[in-house]
RNA sequence: GCGCCAGUAGCUCAGCCGGAUAGAGCAUCGGCCUUCUAAGCCGACGGUCGAGGGUUCGAAUCCUUCCUGGCGUGCCA
């Protein structure tokens, strides 16, 4: 529609050109919006302001001059005014937008999809926990708005991959080790001190208390350090495994799943040290190795090896990072949580010191959640052992709830997540609002069939006999769908999503209860049912990009 | 100290590539179930957009200073 408005601008300007009604010559860059004020009509533009200077006219004569080309042949308008100090504001005719509801039933499930990503391959990373625990409450929160970003892109015709780095190397391993083996060494009754920064969470026990069993005997032979290193493997296996497993039943699932120790295994990491020593990037002081990451706006030089001679996390994601554009990815784009921050400066610091863009990595930063039960903090910490995990969260609240809550504002914003609230809101929680719009259609549905009355088809139905105001209202927040989408996808804001979803959906009940389809003439009946399976429809496509059920029945 | 994020209604938040009267949800108050699902609808109440200064025809939105909260500022990840 505003494509449409779009070409009436510039071809009413090029129009005043031709005739002299106006001599700039040039078309500026032209921006339609949607007023606040209804009364304002649909679309409102400023460009008669914007020329103003360049065609040395009063703005409203400017605009008068457009609007007197555009009036002129055929046009989807119902009015053109000008107003206030020369915005000219557009109504369209409400046969031009119930026109619309056709792209919605041609395309279906693909409504909203399109083709500005280009097909530029881009790669989303999230998630990523260090498998030394179960999954908390903040992955959860990076894991729904990184799947719900992916989703996003994909829907804007990016081509993406999901992707998960296991950080199945370094100080962490040996760290899980070090924990299971001293549960181990409990279990078979030995006095042991527990590490003082070992991962104390019961789960370790468990862990341990597995490995005893299948594989005692072989630990018995082992020296503490190789119990260790076993420990470590095996713990990172099993730990991996739980952390896949609630990822799945949180309803993610990653294309690749991208081991850290893989990149030391085929020497990635020493190559990239090379390339950067190479590029006199780097410099050794007290017995360590140096990255000048400085030279690009970086506070301070950053360690890429130990003075012991051990590679830091930095280093390996340095290969990584580098390996991901090797993998032909245009863009890279990295769900951290925000504590994490001060991360992104030496990351973009060795792409441009390894000659890349430093702009093909965009890190989002995932803000803090605050976990409170009965408004009271809950002190998390793997160190402590005192967590709540993701799972419990999904068990007591449920996937799609928790989906939503996560998605509902801006990632940058931080989020407060009251256990005993969501518990006892559960049943109010906004995502059923949504919901339940989609599964009240559905139930419409079932029981016009029953009355003998379908969906009928884009060649049966009369639109004109739409006359409600709700009615067009709702066929003009269908159109605007595909442009939330390509918005929410190109600034990764999932949550203007869930805006547009819960606006739908009030739209939706506000004109069911106003306008019913049994009962009515079966002209209407029919009219009726097909905006209401095209609501229907978005409402489908936005929740299953989101990650959240489309229920029939509730 | 420095850096990042935030400060909008009683609470939780949208709006922020400048535009016309700043919006939702919750809470509070008042209405609507003998007709398609009341997990719903309709209405009311509620604001110095943290504070000051600047740019502009126009600022919640841009610049700047200050205040408040969170996070970061490791040869941890």
């Amino acid at each position: 529609m505003k494509q449409m408005l779009h070409t009436l601008i510039t071809d009413g300007l090029q129009a005043c050109f031709a005739q002299g009604s106006l001599s700039s010559g040039e078309v500026p860059e032209i921006l339609l919006e949607v007023p606040n004020n209804p009364e304002h009509g649909d679309f409102a533009t400023n460009v008669a302001m914007t020329m103003a200077r360049a065609e040395k006219k009063a703005p409203r004569q400017i605009a008068q001059a457009l609007v007197d080309a555009m009036t002129q042949g055929e046009n989807p308008c119902e009015s053109v005014e000008i107003a206030g100090p020369g915005f000219i504001n557009f109504r369209l005719k409400p046969v031009s937008w119930f026109a619309l509801l056709d792209e919605v039933y041609s395309r279906g499930i693909e409504y909203g999809q399109s083709d500005i990503g280009n097909g530029t391959s881009v790669q989303v990373e999230f998630v990523s926990a260090n498998p030394t625990g179960p999954l908390h409450i903040g992955h959860g929160r990076g894991a729904a708005v990184g799947d719900a970003v992916a989703s996003l892109l994909g829907k804007a015709g990016f081509d993406v991959q999901r992707e998960y780095y296991i950080n199945d190397a370094g100080n962490q391993v040996t760290m899980m080790g070090t924990s299971i083996w001293a549960r181990v060494r409990e279990l078979r009754g030995e006095q042991v001190e527990f590490p003082e920064d070992g991962y104390r969470g019961d789960y370790i026990r468990d862990v341990a208390a597995d490995l005893l069993k299948e594989q005692g005997d072989k630990l018995a032979g082992l020296s503490d350090e190789e119990a260790v290193l076993l420990c470590g493997d095996y713990g990172i296996q099993v730990l991996l495994e739980i952390i896949r497993r609630d990822l799945e039943s949180f309803g993610v699932e990653f294309d690749r799943w991208y081991s850290e120790r893989s990149l030391y295994e085929r020497d990635m990491v020493a190559k990239e040290l090379a390339e950067l020593k190479k590029r006199d990037l780097t410099f050794e002081e007290e017995g360590a190795l140096w990255l000048r990451t400085t030279d690009y706006d970086d506070d301070k030089d950053r360690v890429l090896l130990r003075s012991d001679g051990s590679p830091t996390y930095f280093a390996s994601d340095v290969a990584y990072h580098m390996e991901k554009f090797d993998r032909g990815f245009n863009r890279v784009i990295d769900v951290w949580g925000a504590d994490h921050h001060g991360y992104i400066p030496r990351m973009k610091a060795m792409l441009a010191g390894l000659g890349h863009p430093p702009e093909d990595l965009e890190v989002l930063m995932i803000q803090m959640v605050n976990l409170l039960r009965d408004g009271q903090p809950v002190t998390m910490g793997k160190r402590s052992g005192e967590f709540v995990t993701l799972r419990d969260v999904v068990e007591e609240v449920g996937r799609d709830a928790c989906r939503y809550f996560f998605l509902m504002r801006r990632a940058d914003s931080q989020l407060d997540f009251d256990l005993e609230l969501a518990k006892q809101q559960s049943n109010d929680n906004p995502v059923y609002y949504a919901q339940y719009a989609h599964a009240r259609v559905c139930s419409v549905n079932r029981n016009a069939a029953e009355a003998g009355i379908r969906v009928p088809t884009s060649d049966e139905v009369d639109l004109s006999v739409l006359t409600h105001d709700n009615e067009l209202a709702l066929a003009k927040l269908i159109s605007r769908y595909p442009g939330v989408i390509e918005g929410a996808a190109l600034g990764y804001e999932p949550h203007r999503v869930v805006f547009y979803l819960h606006e739908l959906a009030s739209r939706f009940h506000s004109d069911y209860n106003r306008c019913r389809v049994l009962g009515e003439a079966k002209e209407v009946a029919q009219a009726r049912l097909y905006l209401m399976n095209a609501v229907r429809l978005v409402l489908h496509n936005a929740l299953t990009l989101l990650g959240i059920s489309a229920p029939e029945k509730m």
